[in-house]
DNA sequence: CATGAAGTTTACGTTCACGTCACCTTTTGA
DNA sequence: TCAAAAGGTGACGTGAACGTAAACTTCATG
């Protein structure tokens, strides 16, 4: 357990093991989407097990149409342990909030949706007119 | 007729009668979406009557959610085989890679969703437990 | 201990669809 | 005729999400 616990590794494999590159992890550490990785006097970052998940994370948000920005709202809502009541009353406005988005994205997803198959009958009508 | 075949007009007029802006007409003819006004010798562009309705068709397959890219791949099927049939057969392809990229999105949101709901219920029982 | 692989920072390059100067030439209307 | 309006060309700006190159340091291995 300890070792699982405190394995650390660098950013290379932290990158392959999330299908990113090391530019996307430094990237996302520039823009405070995962933890810092602790440096080692040397220089070198060091990252946790947790980093792997919190970058597949990352990238399920993005394959959702949210932007870094975005992203950088609400990731910490899946990692970090929140404490205290206060604390976790607001985390529950938060999804709530972001349910909110999300259900107003999929209205809006399935009316383009729609305008598309609209655009696809059009034209299949075009062809039964014209064989 | 004779009139109408071949009266010209600039690029001022061309972009009001589109509704688009001069550099739109300038972008798109180095791209060569529209094709290249005839030059005067003052270097002045003309532009065909025809361009009007090459433009509003481009402005069209952008609704459709077509790339610039994509659009020049069909504009020219629209204006070179009169039926159009070619063009539309095209675009319809176009419009099936858009539409199955936008179900993938529907389900991974879906998905999202239920995700999103399940952090709720987990704080709701959260407070149950504490209240 | 030598080397090559891996890591670091800095900074410019890329894609899309134009917007927005800047500076110069041509056309138009009073 | 002469100023204003319109047109032409070149080039930089925008924003998101990194790619890529350069130049240097550190790590791991035979």
């Amino acid at each position: 357990m300890i070792d699982s616990v405190d394995r650390m590794m660098r950013i290379g494999e932290l990158a392959k093991r999330a299908k990113v590159t090391p530019r996307t992890v430094r990237y996302y550490e520039s823009l405070g989407l995962i933890p810092p990785g602790e440096r080692e006097g040397s220089g070198q970052h060091r990252y946790p097990e947790q980093t792997v998940a919190r970058l597949q994370k990352i990238d399920q948000l993005k394959a959702l149409g949210l932007s870094l920005e975005e992203i950088g709202k609400v990731i910490h809502l899946y990692f970090d342990d929140p404490s205290g009541k206060k604390a976790k009353t607001k985390v529950l406005e938060m999804l709530r909030g972001h349910l909110a988005e999300t259900e107003a994205q999929l209205i809006s997803l399935k009316q383009f949706r729609s305008e598309v198959l609209g655009h696809i009958k059009r034209f299949e009508r075009w062809f039964e007119t014209k064989a």
